[in-house]
DNA sequence: CTACGTTGCTTAATCGATTAAGCAAATAAA
DNA sequence: TTTATTTGCTTAATCGATTAAGCAACGTAG
């Protein structure tokens, strides 16, 4: 059933008596070669099942059109919408894209890495991983000459493109509406601060009491992973307390479900007893009861911004690039757990 | 920053006086190469920061040592520890892997493996997407000559080696489980029939109500895509019947938690009132309350599996392969949902 | 001392597509 | 008519690693 072997140029250009040269210019439309041939070498080409050796290509041409994507996990909306997007951009380029997921392990990161670059990707679009501190594995993508675009979860002592939202901002217009609801003791349950995004919603959140006037209570303030077991976890932690929040801001929706679910089990009325916000508006946000208001990370325009740098990136060539730091806005999508 | 060239055999040959071939053979612990010059060769390229052209050595040799996976969604702890095994038994014999999401999407599976073939994987194995219905592009992957793995979702039309476990057994032993806990009325979100496990799940379910001589109600019956809003929606047309079931098996654990939430929510108890079973032994299942029983599918042994097999392929050369088809008996997790 | 095997390397071809350089014929411009 | 220009293709080199074939030097056995 295997065709012993693939077709090549040259299998074509013998079946019609012309150069393996001009069969490749034929492919690509070369002004230089008449439309008979190119009808005739297109013919033969469908006859024969041609398909083109990207190996070679890539060899001689020193690219391989393809793009490596590194995200911490694809199971969230908000990751997978990214990578729609990216990949309709890139696709309409040419480029097809490779995703390799860390699970937030930093040595499945550093693995990916190797990964992309020994398949020769021609550039790497990356958030990190939750573990990872140490970011000299991404040097070594530098090194190697091919641009590094990193969106969501980036690093500043890096110095490479970056597209994400403004987390600190976020986090201030999360205090001030609860606080227009009326909320003095509102709780973080937050990500670690080691990770960038992290660290600015919380350095947000801190900052956003300090202007109401709020004082800060430092076990309102947790780090964690974020998923939805740590949301129950720390949730019934916060419940624990003799003086218990009247509102709870996670900073992922997950989180932020799982805190929902301790909450319901536990009789607490939301939004009454305790206000509840989280972040990333997963479509799940407004589907369980009480809906859940989140802040939206415009996931779309990540992706396709992060693709355009990158394209930006390849055409401008050897040009050195001004650094792009991309921040868009965040939303506040207000939902009945706040309401 | 970026070293304008990337160094190459030819660079550490000359800078030796000896020519690439040795400098190849040298890497590659060749028998006829003095340790001196091993050793030599391996000091200059580590020096030089040597790295191999994989696209120049793949085109050679025939062989990129990367196999492509096609999954509908990573983010499941099925998949994703299917994932994880998988990848780890492969490292292991030299090679890396690739992973591609479908999304669920017919036109995204077939995106997907023509960006496999065009980066010329030695293999794909692969679980279909929920809309996948026409398999002709997997015969694309057959008649390029490299082996095709399903897992669990495959389809007997193909003609593949195939892993999966046995769901019209695990349907049999839920229902056993829960007409042994007194269940008359037991209903099926069940997934769409066209996707094979989920058509064998609905026939063991109805085959074993026969078998215990309960009536088959087709009200009882429902299929959907089986995520977790489909769990709430099917679950809230379940309460609306006059004639209620008194158990409920979901097809997935993201089906069964959107029930549990529904019925929760409705002030029904589980197991008293309604009891519950899920498939699939999601982490969540244990963690929510009441926790919910559930199947357990040995991802860990098929992502082991099916990597073995595509190793067994590979080293049988172009021998004629006999069909494997792995069925593992799936392991029933009971809980309090069913207690 | 001759014949053969082993060791340690080199030479040159190869994988398949691409492309710079070039050549002949056809066409256009002078 | 002569000189340029364009058209349509061919030749040959190239990308970098691999490998079959071969050669020279040395060791060993008879």
């Amino acid at each position: 059933m295997a065709n012993k072997k693939r077709t090549t140029l040259k299998d074509i250009a013998s079946k019609l008596n012309i150069s393996p040269a001009a069969v490749s210019k034929a492919m690509h439309n070369d002004s230089r070669i008449s439309d008979k041939t190119k009808r005739a070498v297109k013919r033969v080409a469908k006859e024969l099942d041609y398909q083109p050796n990207h190996l070679a290509s890539a060899l001689r041409k020193g690219k391989t059109n393809l793009v490596g994507v590194i995200v911490p996990r694809t199971n969230s909306n908000f990751f997978s919408s990214v990578l729609e997007n990216m990949e309709a951009v890139l696709n309409k380029a040419g480029y097809n894209i490779i995703i390799t997921q860390s699970n937030e392990s930093f040595e499945k990161e550093c693995k990916n890495i190797d990964t992309l670059l020994y398949t020769q990707v021609d550039g790497i679009i990356a958030s990190m991983a939750n573990e990872t501190v140490d970011v000299s594995h991404y040097e070594k993508i530098k090194s190697n000459g091919i641009p590094l675009i990193l969106f969501d979860r980036g690093e500043n002592d890096l110095n490479v493109d970056y597209v994400g939202i403004n987390d600190y901002d976020s986090s201030h217009v999360i205090v001030e509406h609860l606080v227009e609801k009326g909320c003095k003791r509102i709780a973080h349950i937050g990500g670690y601060r080691r990770t960038r995004i992290f660290n600015n919603r919380i350095r947000g959140y801190v900052d956003a009491l300090k202007k109401n006037k709020l004082p800060i209570d430092d076990t309102l303030i947790v780090e964690c992973s974020l998923t939805l077991e740590d949301g129950r976890i720390e949730m019934e932690k916060l419940l624990q307390l003799k003086n218990r929040p009247d509102a709870v801001y996670a900073a992922s929706d997950n989180a932020a479900l799982g805190a929902l679910q301790i909450l319901n089990e536990n009789r607490i009325h939301v939004p009454n007893d305790i206000r509840l916000v989280g972040f990333g508006n997963e479509p799940f946000t407004s589907l369980v009861s009480p809906s859940i208001t989140s802040i939206d990370q415009h996931s779309k325009d990540i992706g396709r911004i992060a693709a355009e740098t990158f394209l930006n990136h390849v055409s401008k060539g050897e040009i050195k690039q001004s650094l792009n730091k991309i921040i868009l806005d965040a939303e506040l999508i207000v939902r009945d757990s706040s309401k």
